[in-house]
DNA sequence: AAAAAAATATCAAACGTTTGCGATAAAATT
DNA sequence: AATTTTATCGCAAACGTTTGATATTTTTTT
């Protein structure tokens, strides 16, 4: 079964290609009695454009690609979610692609967006990946790139991220309102520059606002390390009285090891994280947490895409402003 | 700044387009001599083939559209996390799109399916749509569709999906063996197949094979309805000593609720759930559930869509096994 | 040394659109 | 009635690639 195309209404019409063409898209030039048959025909012929010769033709593609480390995410698939509720609302599809943190991936799938003409990139860099030629290169090209969460430090990109160094600050000053004595403060992979300036944030905060507090820095990759990281520093004679999670990761190692231990939250100790909300509140008692949202930071990246495609240059970096959402765990 | 197309390149070798066409593929017309030359100027000057040209000529796109109902979701991102792996495999790429379980807007992405020539359609159907004529079309237009998860009754198409009775049958099986008295089962929403299917199985099987087991059956929409539902029943003089939950979402509001109510598992509640395994894990004790895997979905999918393309058609309703995954708490 | 075969490269059409420009006919103006 | 305007429509090139058919050169065979 032969797709409808242009020529073959033209000749069931017996009018040319071109004057169908106009008469689809509403053509001053075409009259309306011409206008109503093409449509009557082409609908009754379930006739649908051609993506591929109009980008052909017009150089355009109503495509952006978008990179993360993992769909398989609750942060990404939420950032996600709502680039591609505004990129519908905008007549713009999505090509998806992972990269599971590997750079030859990221390469390969920034090779497919090229091939396929994306109007624009939604990236966020793999851990370690510091292949950012190819990136200039696309921006050379035309092709914009919007980095979101894991951006590069380099300023001649556009970038939208969470205000990290807020969200610690924000967490911190929670921490002190509660008169915490111990700390125990774990973060995220120590090679991934968010963790360093939640970290830095935190440490100067504390430090500056409440030096007697005593607080322990650690980092966790995983969630199995967290658990074995809090249980070790639970264990000591001095327990911590409050365990700030840097990551939904870290805080689902650490609440293991608190209810394996069957210890009393917030009454034996305090737990406060940094999430988008879904893990904090699977707990009894609820996890206090500062939030930050996905959601916000796709619809932010992509009114930073459409203002590189209307308007040029635009490159900034923007932050999603983070707020502290109480629970009962604090 | 302009890409580079065969005709550039052409000219610069003073060979023709087709010459430079074919020696770029390895084609054997080709003396090594020319193919060496063709590749190094390719590579240094960024050639990169234009996907929208190569589609139009050969009437083949080498993507895939993917619907889901919701891509924050753990189950469907998994699956999607798995076909898009296939397909990067096989040199396709996906483009995703969410029907937020609104028929209209299914629609709508169908239509960008087509106007982009799609080599196929993985389709999870949202939740009330019998729109089935489209994708009936679809199919018509030699465009295979495999459906997944939630399916139509029709078996004209083809589908993948749990194999639900299955696993409501071993959650009956570990169930029994552990001496139930009295079983509280939650199923999910009432008005979607799946969770009859399920309900139908698990009731068969405990009044076949456990008639003097006291069962209760419920549905619950959300986490909320189930938490409720749980304290309701577990208020009443005669406990239920064994929960079934028949999704993440059901789980975790019973959870909630025992965690709330400090209620020991498993030497106070036996919990069974079934899950693709992220949320059964978070609690202290491990709880035991049925494994359903959006991945292993998603890779049987990949397998029935490339059959479809290879071998025509392969009308069939596959369903993944699934497996009981002991925790220690049951 | 002529004919046949093999190796290598080119020609040209096609895929389905869009769009500047030119053509024709009808209507309006002088 | 001759001229200009306006309303409709068609022509043809272009976007970048693939591919069957054809042309040219070189090598092999007789």
């Amino acid at each position: 079964m032969t797709n409808t195309t242009l020529k073959l209404l033209a000749q069931q019409l017996q009018l040319s290609i071109s004057t169908v063409s106009r008469a689809l898209k509403d053509h001053p030039d075409i009259s309306a009695a011409t206008k109503a048959k093409v449509h009557a025909l082409a609908s009754s012929m379930d006739y649908e454009p051609n993506a591929y010769a109009i980008q052909l033709r017009t150089q355009s593609s109503k495509i952006f690609g978008v990179i993360v480390p993992a769909i398989s995410n609750l942060f990404y698939d939420s950032f996600i979610a709502a680039v591609e509720e505004e990129s519908r609302k905008n007549g713009y599809a999505l090509m998806i692609l992972q990269s599971s943190n590997q750079p030859e991936i990221e390469l390969d799938n920034l090779k497919i967006f090229r091939q396929n003409r994306v109007s624009g990139v939604f990236a966020c860099l793999s851990a370690n990946a510091e292949n950012l030629e190819t990136y200039q290169k696309m921006t050379e090209k035309e092709i914009p790139v919007v980095f979101f969460d894991i951006v590069p430090k380099d300023n001649k990109f556009t970038k939208v991220r969470m205000a990290d160094e807020r969200c610690a600050v924000i967490a911190a000053e929670e921490i002190i309102k509660r008169n915490a004595k111990k700390v125990l403060a774990i973060f995220g992979d120590a090679g991934l520059s968010i963790s360093q300036k939640r970290k830095q944030a935190f440490q100067n905060f504390m430090e500056t606002y409440a030096p007697k507090v005593h607080c322990t820095y650690v980092n966790a990759n995983s969630s199995v390390e967290s658990e074995e990281l809090f249980r070790k520093q639970f264990s000591k004679a001095q327990k911590p009285d409050t365990v700030f999670a840097m990551t939904d990761e870290v805080l689902i190692g650490v609440m293991k090891a608190v209810q394996a231990l069957e210890i009393k939250v917030p009454s034996q100790l305090g737990v406060i994280g940094i999430s988008n909300g879904f893990i904090p509140t699977l707990y009894h008692p609820k996890i206090s947490y500062v939030e930050t949202s996905g959601y916000e930071l796709g619809k932010l990246a992509f009114v930073q895409m459409m203002a590189n495609i209307k308007g040029g240059k635009t490159l900034t970096e923007l932050t999603v402003e983070v707020k502290f959402v109480p629970g009962e765990s604090l």
